[in-house]
RNA sequence: UGGGGAGUCGUCCAACGGCAGGACGGCAGACUCUGGAUCUGCUUAUAGGGGUUCGAAUCCUCUCUCCCCAGCCA
């Protein structure tokens, strides 16, 4: 991957490398892979894998392939396998010729198994799985051998050509590896390597009814591919003595060494798969392409750029320790990434009505825009302009509160890239006081935006010409959870408790009339506002936008404090 | 209390026996036709105790805290 990201800063994983490479441990080799199982839609923590799998191979000139870990076929789906290939590729990433599935491997993983069970490496067990897990021992206790751990290779043999063959049902028998009951580690205590799942399979239909497990298929698949450094989180650090084991007693060509990595935790969101899944079939969000979820379709959909992902990813580093990034610094990646690239427009989010008590009943006219001030080559573009415009509710007080420098009686403000404006009078609702609507005069001497005299204005506003502006949809999103920590609940609680009931505020506003024309995925910056993205929701006339980010507020806070 | 890991600014990551540094956040200021952007400055950090050493975040040792593991899930 090439582009415009900060310079790498190396990592444990990254030294380890380096290092193998300067010992020709793997003849100078680099070739990784991220394996996802099809059960579920990618999320911000998968992209951390996925830059580190595919950088660390660009980075090495070696390789990384795509596996699906599909070992399970009552839980994995091909709609899954879909979005997987399509998330990968828009973070910017790319397989080549080298997508796999594990089931792929399925008959070599058989004829390795055949060969553990003729070493006496591995046995048929009949233990139920509630025996088996009696057996199994606890944390401080010693398992206990099987009953059926010594069968003769030949009775084992029999037994697992049967299963093979569809003649036990479900659950009544498994094939385990031979290792040691008594191991602190309890992944050695005689793990299973096959179970019988008469179940139809993604891929391999019903040719299999019994499946192999993580440990024994990922190590094999691994092997297999010519992996050199098989790249996975914490929680399987123990299980490398186990995937360890399987390549020592199968004596392969090819043994990867396993590093593992802390996941990523983000702040005020959840990364669990299964929770994830809860808030989409629970109602609480639209699905996993919510602009809410942190899945790699929800920040897409949210208006996220593939470069301000990569970018994230970058500066989170990579290390061993548990720890939760905080949310403001996938914020900050988005918006230093859209302040460069995206157009400016006007759109008021809640419409304040203004009258210009000076400016001619019939009068209209076309106003200079500059498209992106960070990128002049970006153009301008024509405004309207008219009699009653519309501005930001929050731009005008009738009481200025301390250090509100914005529109108020009495007090002349900037109407962005028109004319200077001073309010003159309010008109309020009869019943509720509130103010309704704001009359004003304008200084036709200051057209542009900048008076002849000199005289300073201590703010400049957004506006949309009432008669030209067209109307909008803004979705406006906040934090799904109001914990930093979305698990830190109450006893007898669960995440859901913690749920924000404000994530999402939908708004009718009103935009300058170039936005007619957006397509679904087109960026703008609402200036002042935040960066929205339009959203596949859109139709005919009236697009809708999500907000990906607001701008960084220095008001609100001074306002906060205020009050 | 078995086994495996991890402890450095608020947060994340560096420093690999030799000046504890960067980024984000926060605070203050400059500038500004976005209270945006940009720029400048500031920011109570090596879990604790012993030891080795001229010198320890780094090596040794004891202690403490946190995370993971008892799926026929991955």
């Amino acid at each position: 991957m090439t582009g415009p990201e900060t310079p790498r800063p190396s990592d444990f994983i990254r030294d380890i490398i380096k290092e193998d490479m300067e010992t020709g441990k793997y003849g100078g080799r680099v070739h990784t892979r991220f394996p996802p199982e099809p059960n579920g839609y990618l999320h911000i923590g998968h992209a951390k894998s996925i830059c580190l799998n595919f950088g660390v191979a660009d980075e090495f000139r070696g390789l990384c392939n795509l596996r699906f870990d599909d070992t399970n076929p009552a839980k994995e789906e091909v709609e899954y396998v879909e979005s997987i290939k399509e998330d990968v590729l828009w973070i910017g990433y790319d397989w080549g010729d080298r997508m796999y599935y594990a089931s792929d491997y399925f008959d070599q993983m058989y004829a390795y198994a055949v060969e553990l069970i003729r070493m006496g490496k591995a046995y048929v067990c009949d233990l139920s799985a509630e025996e088996i897990r009696e057996h199994r021992g606890t944390l401080t206790q010693p398992g206990r051998n099987s009953p059926y751990r010594d069968r003769s290779a030949a009775e084992n043999l029999e037994l697992f050509e049967r299963m093979k063959a569809g003649e036990f049902p479900d659950g009544s028998r498994t094939l385990r590896a031979k290792i040691d009951m008594t191991s602190g580690n309890i992944n050695m205590r005689d793990p299973v390597m096959y179970r019988i799942l008469h179940a139809e399979h993604h891929r391999t239909g019903d040719k299999w009814c019994i499946y192999p497990m993580y440990d024994y298929a990922h190590c094999v698949s691994d092997s297999i591919e010519g992996i050199t450094h098989s790249i996975c989180t914490l929680e399987f650090e123990d299980h490398r003595p186990l995937y360890d084991w399987f390549l020592d007693e199968l004596k392969v060509e090819c043994h990867p060494q396993q590093i593992e990595f802390a996941r990523l935790n983000l702040s005020y969101t959840i990364m669990s798969k299964r929770k994830l899944l809860q808030l989409v079939e629970g109602g609480h969000v639209k699905g996993w392409d919510d602009p809410r979820m942190p899945a790699i379709s929800g920040l897409r959909r949210r208006g996220y750029t593939p470069e301000s992902i990569r970018n994230f990813c970058d500066r989170i580093g990579v290390a061993k320790r548990d720890s939760m990034v905080d949310m403001a610094l996938l914020e900050f990646c988005i918006r230093e990434d859209l302040n460069k690239r995206s157009p400016r427009v006007m759109a008021v989010l809640r419409p304040l009505k203004v009258v210009i008590v000076n400016y001619p009943e019939n009068k209209s006219e076309e106003l200079t825009a500059v498209n992106n001030p960070e990128d002049p080559g970006m153009g301008t573009r024509t405004v309207p302009f008219s009699r009653i415009i519309y501005i930001e509710r929050d731009d005008f007080q009738e009481v200025p509160q301390k250090q509100f420098f914005r529109l108020s009686p009495g007090r002349e403000v900037r109407l962005r890239y028109a004319y200077y404006l001073t309010c003159v009078g309010v008109v309020k609702d009869e019943k509720t006081g509130e103010v309704v609507e704001v009359h004003c005069t304008y200084d036709p001497a200051t057209r542009g935006g900048d008076s002849p005299d000199g005289r300073k204005v201590k703010a400049t506003l957004h506006w949309v010409s009432a008669a030209h502006a067209i109307e909008i949809e803004a979705r406006l999103y906040n934090t799904l959870f109001l914990k930093a920590d979305p698990d830190d609940v109450e006893e007898g609680q669960d995440f859901r408790s913690n749920m924000n009931p404000d994530s999402l505020e939908t708004l009718a506003a009103r935009a300058e009339p170039c936005l007619s024309d957006a397509k679904p995925g087109d960026r703008f910056q609402f200036e002042r506002m935040g960066y929205f993205c339009v959203d596949p929701d859109s139709s005919g006339g009236k697009p809708v936008f999500n907000r990906t980010v607001t701008l960084k507020d220095t008001w609100a806070k001074v306002r906060k404090k205020g009050k």
